[in-house]
DNA sequence: ATGCCGGGCGAAGCCCGA
């Protein structure tokens, strides 16, 4: 089982390139992130013919994430727990049935936060001490579970390509991190980082100042696994060629494969 | 190291992302 994640940045004009790279690389599940679509203008017919169920969680202009899945899903979580008043369109979680296996998967969005000294970075901290919480929360159930999305976390100087200039700022300072790390110290596994030790592999590289051609991008979309998902775990990788396609997102499909 | 890009909204120029 190939489970995915992407930040398309606006799944209207990403359409054609998402339904391209679903043709070529086949994931079983994918988690897309900044759809910036409300659930009624979601695209729902044109992953449905190509054999996928669709959970979406949309707003309109900014956020947005969803589910695809060749596989029958259940127990849909929209937003993510621990905050009734938040209304950004973050996070939807879904147990994905393959024939005698479930899979539990979480597609992320978490805050950018920047710049740090507006209300954004505190949002950002508090929004990832609510997902720890939820990870806590259904480790305790001893299931494979996927959190798969746009963490805006840079996990360490490898996944940089200047850590310096990169040091005050809302995806690599020392809390962030931290706070980040505490999520893996809960027993979750990056499934790039069990798969490779490379440094210098990236998963976004910004529009401007030419990021792209001379390689300055960062790795921030992650796929975090529970032991027991980790136990299935035969692959991982970045897809980072998407980058280069015509009106490409800034970040690129990143995947993970279970033995499922 | 920000807003040089790219997208949304809406029909110009501002807001936002990382």
């Amino acid at each position: 089982m190939k489970i995915a994640t992407w930040n398309v940045n606006s799944l209207n004009v990403r359409l054609p390139n998402v339904l391209a790279w679903i043709d070529q690389a086949k994931p079983d599940i994918l988690c897309l992130q900044e759809t910036k679509l409300t659930d009624d203008k979601f695209p729902t017919a044109a992953f449905e013919d190509k054999g996928y169920y669709v959970e979406a969680h949309g707003q309109k202009t900014y956020n947005g994430v969803a589910l695809l899945s060749l596989h029958p899903m259940e127990d849909v979580t929209r937003g993510l727990p621990g905050d009734k008043s938040d209304e950004q369109a973050r996070y939807v979680e879904a147990t994905i049935i393959a024939d005698d296996n479930a899979v539990r998967v979480a597609s992320l969005y978490l805050p950018n936060g920047n710049p740090v000294d507006t209300d954004k970075y505190p949002y950002k901290l508090g929004w990832m001490t609510r997902l720890e919480k939820r990870m806590q929360k259904l480790l305790a159930l001893e299931e494979a579970l996927v959190f798969a999305g746009d963490y805006n976390v840079i996990p360490a100087n490898e996944d940089v390509h200047d850590p310096e200039a990169w040091a005050d700022d809302a995806l690599f300072k020392p809390e962030t991190r931290a706070q980040f790390r505490r999520m893996l110290n809960l027993g979750f596994t990056d499934s790039y980082r069990a798969c490779h030790a490379t440094p210098n592999q990236y998963s976004f590289w910004d529009y401007q100042r030419g990021a792209w051609p001379k390689d300055h991008g960062i790795r921030i979309d992650h796929l975090l696994l529970s032991p027991q998902a980790v136990d299935l775990l035969t692959g991982s990788d970045i897809d980072r060629d998407v980058r280069s396609w015509e009106k490409p997102s800034d970040h690129v499909p990143v995947w993970c494969e279970l033995d499922i």
